[in-house]
DNA sequence: CAGGGAGGTTAGCGGTCGTTAACCTGAAGG
DNA sequence: CCTTCAGGTTAACGACCGCTAACCTCCCTG
């Protein structure tokens, strides 16, 4: 875990309250001069640092779907050889769901506005999108070989909701503790995959 | 399960591409021509049947949500005494999974595109919703007894995660089957909820 | 068979939105 | 000290969108 402790660029500033706003009330639900007021510049200001209000939705798509298959890699990466099968999904879900508590408008976005980007981005998301996917497939079909893998991938993207549901759990300081929601959410995901492989 | 035999009222052709129109690209992506040109007609002549756009989506939001209510409290009252705590969760499942597949774009409207109601509409949708949850609630906590209130929430909306996700599980036909899909659903969800409630 | 309403049509208005143009300003560098 | 340029500003344009107005055309009914 890398900790920055330098002030955030204004590009970076941006990014986040348009991740913020796109998450609220949708891509076309948002203006220009929204963005621009949530950082204290005014709407056309904000063309000095974007090429248009699209193309911000396109660095936000592909630098979190680029984060999660970086981080899982590495994940991947770090336990071979030296943890089982079990150790390494229990490392992809605890990623997974570090993304999905700290960076929930990120999350939302994800898997809601995909179809706004032009076909060049999409494209480009969508793989990202489908490599994660597939890894998750063959970690756990190492956990249960019994799985098919249609029904491995199902189950992936079962628990992706499940994992997604961050959001919808409470107003953001009222839940009953980082930990304990992390927790809750890994003992669930576990329990949702041993259940489908179990067929 | 009533079968209707009769053909769709003009009204709710409009309602049902609708549904779908704005689940694909979001309620601020559609315009009215499209939703009038998806049923034959053109752009105003929608206005022969609803208020407004708002009109359309409110109709549907207020529609599910209370389909969704009037479903599980009939089947909790169809339980009530005969079967045990388990057998009405796995009722509760069945009805959501039926929902999550037979109406995916509304499954998809439902948690997505509810602020973009006006306020009186949105605080009904809300309640409906709120009420359907705390029914869940209370079924869990009967086959989980251990499970504190809180919890007991979290795990349900994360369950409703899961179960939604049907709108991810690829292309409508390429399904391996409905049953075999639904039946993975629910496997995974009673998973789920036993993990949660063996804290 | 008159007439009236249900359910369409096209034209167009008013507002909003993304984007561009033209201009300004303060700080850095030779 | 003059220049340059990054990073703003406001004005405005063209496109689009929700909605209304005005009109038309069946079909049902007294």
């Amino acid at each position: 875990m890398v900790t920055r402790t330098d002030a955030p660029t204004r590009r970076e500033q941006i990014l986040k309250e348009a991740a913020r706003l796109f998450a609220e009330r949708g891509f076309h639900g948002v203006g220009v001069d929204e963005i621009g007021a949530a950082v204290g510049i005014s709407g056309p200001g904000l063309y000095r640092h974007f090429a248009g209000k699209d193309a911000m939705l396109a660095e936000l798509l592909v630098g979190i779907s680029g984060q999660l298959l970086t981080g899982a890699k590495r994940r991947l990466q770090e336990a071979d050889g030296v943890a089982g099968p079990e150790a390494v999904l229990d490392s992809l879900i605890e990623g997974h769901i570090d993304f999905a508590l700290d960076d929930r408008p990120l999350i939302t976005l994800h898997d809601r506005e995909l179809d706004r980007l032009r076909d060049t981005d999409r494209k480009l998301v969508r793989q990202l999108q489908r490599q994660y996917v597939e890894l998750w497939v063959e970690v756990v079909r190492s956990v249960y070989p019994a799985l098919a893998e249609p029904t491995a991938r199902s189950a992936v993207h079962s628990v992706f909701g499940l994992l997604n549901s961050t959001p919808h759990l409470a107003r953001p300081g009222a839940l009953p503790g980082r930990t304990v929601t992390a927790e809750l959410l890994h003992r669930m995901a576990r329990g949702a995959f041993a259940a489908a492989g179990t067929e």
